[in-house]
DNA sequence: GGCCATTATGCAACGAGTTGCACAGCAACG
DNA sequence: CGTTGCTGTGCAACTCGTTGCATAATGGCC
């Protein structure tokens, strides 16, 4: 389970409500570690009664209140000690890859589709570039004035621009290969 | 769930047991779709009885019979259905960046412990593109007479290449970031 | 005035994936 | 001759993630 890892490092970047959190996770980073609103609040419970945040309550008028959570001590060490275990090997889902292979077994109409999907697909990731670009613009202009947390979400900002380069020059060569078939 | 349409790819390409499946999920479709041999033993046997897989009992004498699955033609169906419907936004989980900026948190200590880490997942990985390069010479070295199913392994496979290379280059480019802190 | 989106939290049920284990025989190594 | 490893199938329990829904108030649009 790194979810729980995942929030100490948000929460450590920045306190917020378990509602904050689920935005940032549909934003920053959650493009390297997805997960919905329903699975931050359970896991901020669970991690609230085994300490590793603390709940600082907020009254708002009108709407509910607001708890906006921080990092603990144990919350660290928890953290610290996850740093230093082995990575993981990776689960890979790459469901377009599957696609791909499965044209083999289609007739020309679906092989026209899937092309249709492929552009799709390629669109959608060339407005991500476009997006990490702007914030790595707006971000990360001024390369001497960086302390060490925005030199690291910098490379890891340069890492998502990387794969997506990638990503969509191997989509332009999927469409060739799709097409000359 | 998509493990069933991997499933079937997999057995379009080339029929086979449940345990060779979970061989060729270790290897070749895994690497776009991970799947253990249990997972896939429940889900033939619910495909089966959907009638999208049927089984040839093979006996082989000492053993267990082994039962040989093909695709039907519903399944076949169900396949093309699927290639025809939008690619779903994929779950990524990469736990490596997100150690990564957690590395903002920890001490010297755990940042070289980290450093340490990275290197061993380079060579891992390292080692994945040396076997795609060599897979590719060994099965794609003859361009022209490629028919439409190797192809599209082939630019499957070549993803897969892109992928590792660009990785590759990204934590070396993380290693300088995280040594020059 | 009614409808919808947004902020903010949360429960319940279901489906998928992981982990641990079991059985069964063969082949190869030392 | 015993141990280990490989082929081959499968159950059971558990955890995790997803989907659908519910509540509650605010503000903007038509």
């Amino acid at each position: 389970m790194a979810l729980e890892h995942a929030i100490l490092v948000s929460l450590l970047e920045q306190p917020g409500s378990g509602y904050e959190l689920a935005r940032r996770f549909e934003r920053s980073i959650g493009r390297f570690w997805t997960a919905t609103h329903q699975q931050i609040y359970r896991v901020l419970k669970r991690m609230e009664s085994d300490g590793l945040v603390v709940a600082e309550e907020i009254g708002q008028d009108g709407r509910p209140d607001k708890r906006s959570f921080s990092a603990t001590g144990p919350g660290k060490d928890v953290l610290a000690e996850w740093l230093r275990a082995p990575v993981q090997p990776e689960a890979v889902r790459h469901e377009l890859a599957v696609k791909i292979r499965g044209a083999a077994f289609t007739d020309d109409a679906g092989r026209a589709a899937l092309i249709g999907e492929v552009e799709r697909y390629r669109a959608e990731h060339e407005a991500l570039l476009l997006t990490y670009i702007n914030g790595e613009k707006r971000d990360f202009l001024d390369l001497g004035g960086l302390d060490a947390g925005q030199q690291l979400q910098h490379v890891v900002l340069r890492g998502g621009i990387a794969y997506e380069r990638m990503l969509l020059d191997w989509l332009d060569d999927v469409l060739r290969t799709l097409r000359a078939l």
